[in-house]
RNA sequence: CGAGGUGUAGCGCAGUUUGGUAGCGCGUUUGGUUCGGGACCAAAAGGUCGCAGGUUCAAAUCCUGUCACCUCGACCA
């Protein structure tokens, strides 16, 4: 299409707003515009690229055998409260009621929606495993929306949900899903998402990875480790530990349902976070066992004294302030009306959980230890930090950098089936929960991110397979009668071959044309300009400057058609 | 939820201290001259100064309240 017909505007200026290097650019190029706090419209351009994202994340998910459905985006209540989210979710699920007083809520995702769906289909166990996959919007009242579209209250959202009838068909999956996601990224330009080791926090389930774009404006902090491929997002790895000696304890999983940020438990612990504590874990006699008590680091006491403050079921009444506070146990909340220390078995790792008088569930603060299993132990607890141990190679390379977060992927396992009681009838005859996994991916986010990874100071440098249109024609001098013909004659030729073009015919100065060619980012440019024809050329280049040609007239249409369709297949 | 900041034309801003005609740049419209990295000249359109109340002869400006937005935290698939 012609440039002139497209309905955005660039801007010269940079809306005062804008934190971030992407959001600058999608704001003056009129990628976006904003409606609300977190609230966008996505523009002609926008749409196409998102259409393109999406047409990708569809290809690859058909391709592992998932069905796209659609769910509601309003939904009543009643459902969000067969799996007890309605009450334990904050005020990020936005909640109203319709005209008749019913409680309604907008999904922010659709694990109830999708068990829902599939517990009165999938009543048998030859029907397993199987993945439903929807993209669609979500709405999530976040209370601090940052960065254009990095982080908003309505988006797009391809979301995923599995089931299967194992642990370790759901596993098997898991990396089927991981591959997929992998390819996703890959082929949407960003190779350099990396998965990393996430914690699941409300989502419940125990394993899980976020998808990270490594970037200084990230929102999250990424643990990575420079001698083997550990790396998880830093609420994930609170426990880099070492101990006294200097000896480590390997750390085999490092997420666990209710793990809070090192963050959280250093204010629990009315410590700072960059305070050294002291963990102590002990098995009991003659039990399987363990205990862990996280000891403020300037505390003094002894093991026996531990004991008599821990044991592995603590009661109320034996808690007394002076007790809980040693061991760590009181916090902001008060002292807690129990306290259970647990060895979870499959995690290999100890968690502690503690009521509080004034929460309504359980309130999780502890975090697994993961260590061999024996002697007692004193390890120290710290926040990880630059060259800090490996809990897995247990060398000093750690390092950390900023991510964005462009998808997720959760083996959830029962929490929803149980809860909703969704069941089938196993091969001998017994009525089981199914065991899920959810995959999402934020397609705008994923956008904005792409953005951010590649641009320079002039505007985006979209890839070739999410671009908003694959090649752009500069008309300098449309007034010109031969630059005329000849752009109208390879406009008609590139777009009867499927290339698709924007072409820019405007009575514009070149400098005013080529600003606007940078901030849409198509990849390839071709400038027919009286100059060039005066020696029977055109220009082609490409807006990372890697191309950067002079072709004769007759030969341009089909150098240009090649090189997108090379560029087309390698990100296929 | 805590701390700080900002609301004046589509965008960027000045004007508020010390009350007195609503301003500038970009953009937009029209005409003309230009033409390879956001050209120039001339003319024009566009504003309940976030909203409500108060003080005053007079409020963008002072007072009170309120709303919205932004930043940093807290929080968060």
């Amino acid at each position: 299409m012609k440039l002139k017909n497209l309905i955005t505007k660039r801007y010269k200026e940079t809306p005062a707003d804008c934190v971030i290097a992407s959001q600058a650019l999608m704001m003056r190029g009129g990628y976006i515009k904003p409606v609300g706090n977190g609230i966008f419209t996505l523009s002609p351009i926008t749409k196409r690229i998102t259409a393109k994202i999406e047409k990708i994340i569809r290809e690859e998910m058909d391709r592992i055998d998932g069905q796209e459905v659609l769910f509601p985006v309003a939904m009543p209540a009643t459902l969000w409260r067969e799996s007890g989210r309605f009450d334990s979710i904050g005020s990020e699920l936005l909640r109203f009621k319709d005209r008749s007083g019913q409680d309604m809520v907008l999904g922010m995702t659709h694990e109830e929606a999708a068990t829902h769906y599939a517990r009165d289909i999938a009543d048998s166990y030859t029907q397993y495993p199987f993945m439903i996959y929807q993209i669609q919007t979500k709405f999530r009242d976040e209370p601090r929306c940052r960065g254009g579209l990095i982080r908003v209250r309505e988006f797009t959202m391809k979301d995923a949900y599995s089931f299967h009838t194992t642990q370790e068909d759901l596993e098997r999956y898991y990396q089927v899903v991981y591959e997929a996601y992998n390819r996703i990224y890959a082929r949407c330009g960003v190779p350099e998402v990396i998965a990393v080791a996430s914690d699941s926090g409300m989502m419940g389930g125990k394993v899980s990875h976020e998808y990270m774009l490594l970037t200084p404006v990230g929102e999250d902090t990424i643990v990575l480790c420079r001698e083997c491929d550990y790396r998880a997002n830093m609420e994930a790895a609170p426990c880099i530990a070492h101990g006294e000696t200097g000896e480590v304890a390997p750390l085999e999983k490092v997420s666990t349902p209710g793990t809070k940020t090192i963050e959280t438990l250093c204010e629990f612990l009315h410590i700072q976070p960059t305070q050294t504590c002291k963990a102590v874990v002990y098995q009991e006699n003659l039990t399987d066992r363990y205990v862990v008590a996280f000891l403020r680091g300037d505390l003094d006491i002894n093991e026996t004294k531990l004991r008599n403050y821990l044991k592995a079921e603590i009661h109320p009444a034996e808690i007394t302030e002076d007790s809980a506070l040693s061991a760590g146990f009181i916090g902001p909340r008060g002292l807690p009306e129990s306290v259970r220390v647990v060895y979870d078995e499959s995690l290999r790792g100890v968690n502690w959980v503690a009521t509080g008088a004034n929460e309504p569930d359980a309130h999780y603060v502890g975090f697994n230890i993961a260590r061999e299993m024996g002697d007692v132990e004193y390890v120290d607890v710290a926040k990880a930090y630059d060259g800090g141990i490996c809990p897995v190679c247990g060398k000093k390379s750690i390092y950390t950098s900023r991510g964005i977060e462009v998808g997720n992927i959760f083996q959830l396992g029962k929490k929803y089936t149980e809860s909703m009681n969704m069941t089938y009838v196993d091969s001998d005859g017994t009525l089981k929960n199914p065991i899920m996994g959810c995959y999402g991916i934020g397609v705008g986010r994923l956008a904005a991110s792409v953005c951010e990874a590649h641009r320079d100071d002039y505007g985006p440098i979209w890839p070739m397979s999410i671009a908003p249109w694959h090649v752009h024609i500069c008309s300098l001098r449309a007034d010109n009668e031969e630059v005329a013909a000849v752009s109208q004659k390879l406009y008609d030729t590139l777009t009867q071959s499927g290339i698709e073009v924007i072409w820019d015919d405007r009575p514009v100065s070149a400098g005013f044309m080529f600003s606007d060619a940078d901030l849409l980012g198509v990849p390839v440019r071709v400038v027919v300009s009286p100059k060039g024809l005066k020696n029977g050329t055109i220009e082609i280049s490409s807006r990372d400057k890697s191309l950067q040609e002079k072709k004769p007239v007759e030969e341009a249409a089909a150098f240009v058609t090649a090189y997108v369709q090379e560029e087309l297949k390698k990100l296929s």
